[in-house]
DNA sequence: ACCTGAACACCGTTCAAGT
DNA sequence: ACCTGAACACCGTTCAAGT
């Protein structure tokens, strides 16, 4: 083995489309979605804004090859999509899938954001939910109730929940809703009540305000419950 | 009663923030959410852009006071958001309720993607929560299980569910996944298999690619029922 | 082949000024 | 009180030009 010599500086690397994605999700992780502009990445890259349209075709694609390399990074988590022929036990496989991708969009959280606003899919990205599927075909599903389960899941089967009316700055938020529900506490007599009852956990692990790991997980097994349940009662119908 | 003159010119009327979400509402509905500028609802109502800032603070609430005009269309749709005290048939009340509020969401089809950028809750859109969770209440759900019930339905309480990965044209993406498909069908094994099988009514109402009616109510279904199992087991564990 | 400088079109928004 | 003109900062993107 010889030495290798120090690492060349970054302006000596080649731009590359990959180069590009991973300094758009190292930005994104860094300063938040809101910061990464063709001007920004270029910036990180050391490099002008228009250098970075010989390596894509626009912000969009850039955004696609970023969920892309997402997507990748679960799968080396996952050791590859597997798919194990004539496994029965769906549910077991179908959980810890989910849950494994769950733990990469923590690492990412601006995620679930931009996944939000794709149009297209990656070759990546359809080979996951293949796999997905695949997972619940092995276990006894008829198309039709693989293709339901897809639409039910959604954004989950991705491990996220994308909330709605996400808060900016959550704990600015939960001071603002504390007030305004001790004012209006006679017109939202049920809100008021289940928020002095359950308490939100500001410590977890969270995707969202309320997107924390128990939550997913409540949502996730609801899910799958009832997918079992009707996997079952078409399986009977057809003897 | 006397005979109304003409009604004025729309120069005449004075501009106000209901004006400005009603104009707003109306060109979306016409020429979709991405031509919604400031410059375009200012266009619409004869003035200059700048005007609009003396009724809302900035485009943020304009988007804001948009949703709440569309929560108040499905309470004069509804009669009011309604919870019968004593009422124990939950889930009739609750998919009723939620169904209204889809065909609302029907006659404005980029409704969810504007309610999917929303940062803060209007009172109007607090008050329908509030009527689910009573809803629920009265038939019986803890507040706990109230809680991660609002969770686990997510935008479908609001009649919807946005799709990941909604392509613009459906038509083209349809035809381009077919021809993806057919190329890298040993990869896609399940997909394939899949898509082959289910097919897509393009002539049904829906709200995104899959998004169609029977769809929707599949995933609603299987959801109420989670609760119910939920409900009954959280009930008794009481005695 | 790969990168850049200058410029364009289009945003949301500000501010001082009009009536 | 209500509306406007001019201007600013910041986008994504184009195009012809550099090496």
């Amino acid at each position: 083995m010889t030495v290798q010599p120090e690492p060349v500086p970054d302006q000596r690397i080649p731009l590359s489309a990959d180069r590009v994605h991973r300094a758009a999700i190292e930005l994104a992780d860094a300063e938040g979605i809101a910061a990464l502009t063709m001007r920004s990445v270029a910036g990180a890259l050391g490099v002008e804004a228009m250098s970075l349209y010989y390596h894509v075709a626009n912000k969009e694609a850039l955004l696609d090859g970023v969920v892309d390399t997402l997507l990748h990074e679960i799968e080396a988590e996952l050791g590859g999509f597997q798919v194990v022929k004539g496994e029965t036990d769906w549910r077991t496989a179908l959980r810890n899938t989910i849950l494994v991708a769950r733990t990469v969009m923590l690492r990412h959280p601006w995620a679930p954001t931009i996944i939000d606003t794709r149009t297209t899919m990656t070759f990546t990205l359809i080979r996951y939910f293949d796999s997905l599927l695949g997972i619940m075909i092995e276990g006894g599903f008829t198309n039709d109730l693989g293709h339901h389960a897809m639409h039910v899941l959604g954004s989950r089967g991705l491990g996220f929940n994308k909330e709605l009316f996400e808060p900016d700055d959550p704990q600015a938020a939960d001071d603002e809703t504390d007030a305004m529900l001790a004012d209006l506490a006679p017109q939202l007599p049920y809100l008021v009540a289940m928020l002095a009852d359950v308490a939100h956990d500001p410590t977890e692990d969270k995707l969202g305000w309320c997107d924390d790991q128990s939550e997913f997980e409540f949502a996730l097994d609801l899910i799958l419950d009832g997918l079992e349940t009707r996997r079952i009662s078409t399986t009977s119908a057809q003897h």
